[in-house]
DNA sequence: TTATCTTTGTGAACGATTTCACAAGCCGGG
DNA sequence: CCCGGCTTGTGAAATCGTTCACAAAGATAA
């Protein structure tokens, strides 16, 4: 009945898997109608656009959660997928840089709804403190070490000027906490401890650059 | 003298190679400074966090750029790199939604820099038609063909709701664009010559849930 | 119950990417 | 000019990720 979860989690899960993964929650999410309750690894092969042997081949590496003949039930893989994110629970994050981007970030809805809580905003402009966004008061980065211990912070999304990220990913890696994403256009070091994700869009507008670059030099042959 | 640009530019290159490629470029940037004027494929690793062996694969890709006993020339590889990346030319960009995180995107001075110019700023909000970002009027999306065509748009950044990202990125294809850098958490459905850049910023927040889940589950060992 | 149909889970084959290891080439010093 | 030290560029080996292909097993219908 338990599938062989232990074992499974030995072995190193690479990024992209968990990007498929992170897909296909949001796939389900999607898909959550009454006409069927389940769907096969071709159906969900198909919206994620992939194929059904790498999605069978992505979930076995937790478990086995289908049917043989029928497939995968759609609530019950979806809540096997949000324990195997660590989405089966609600993580306490932090907001550092109340700026134009760290607004937008707040009042992102995407986030909420998987169960991030944004529970603090730190900014280093004096005319911002006292402020609050929502139920949030925005508060002195001078005390940004406090607050994160204060609010028992598990993730800090760093939205920060360039030249303050060193600075401050040091600080608040030192506060204990050991969840970053990082908006900041430049690279990170932190201990091994520590994950770090980056967002980085002037990379992203830059492989689109290349992707057309590529074509107009070598037309289509 | 010349690199063998020609043979080489034949082989797929993969997205990773890109990413790294656009991050060694964003190194020299910031390496820019006095004291020496070469780098060696070593540093170049040591800040990108790889190895350099893998510096030196990615870049021979594209050619020879360095001199064996002595590095890169900073500023002859950076050179290089922008060519690579097609960043030795402008971009013209059309912002397709002006809520919040749009504007901040408007704002951000990484796209000017690397070459990437926003000439156009479309929503369907009435209220905002008219009114201006610096010197680009806002738009109706309804004239949306017209104002791709008319400013001889490249690349579209895609801010809209996700019930409007279907029939936005059609019309966007329809006017011949061949970039999308898609911010909405939908999975974008478009002809194999239009390159897409999906911004998912709740997938990498479930991307760091996973990693903090995982260290806690199997402690270091 | 049995036959047939469907779809999973998974070794094995394949393909792609990364790392290794070293010959070739450049620099500086004597 | 030649030598020793350093660093590139690149085949070969190793590792990692994807696809194939099929046995196993549940579903359905008669």
């Amino acid at each position: 009945m338990e599938a062989p979860r232990a074992g499974a989690l030995a072995r190193r899960i690479s990024e992209t898997t968990v990007r498929r993964l992170s897909l296909y929650l949001r796939i389900l999410d999607e898909v959550e109608r009454a006409d069927t309750d389940t769907i096969s690894s071709e159906e969900l092969a198909e919206r994620a656009a992939t194929t059904a042997a790498q999605v069978r081949k992505d979930l076995s590496l937790f478990g086995s959660f289908g049917k043989r003949g029928l497939g995968y039930s759609v609530l019950q893989l979806a809540a096997e997928l949000r324990e195997i994110l660590g989405l089966d629970r609600s993580w306490r994050v932090a907001l550092v840089g109340a700026g134009r981007l760290g607004s937008a970030l707040f009042e992102y809805p995407g986030f909420r709804r998987r169960g991030f809580e944004i529970v603090a905003v730190l900014d280093a402009d004096p005319e911002k403190l006292g402020t609050r966004w929502g139920e949030v008061p925005v508060q002195d980065i001078g005390r940004l070490e406090e607050v994160l211990r204060g609010e028992r912070v598990d993730i800090v999304i760093l939205v920060v000027p360039a030249e303050a990220v060193l600075d401050v990913s040091a600080r608040v890696v030192a506060a204990g906490v050991k969840g970053i994403l990082n908006f900041a256009p430049m690279q990170l070091r932190v201990p091994p401890d520590v994950a770090v994700k980056d967002v980085n869009m002037a990379m992203e507008l830059e492989a689109l650059s290349f992707a057309l670059s590529q074509t107009s030099r070598a037309p289509t042959g």
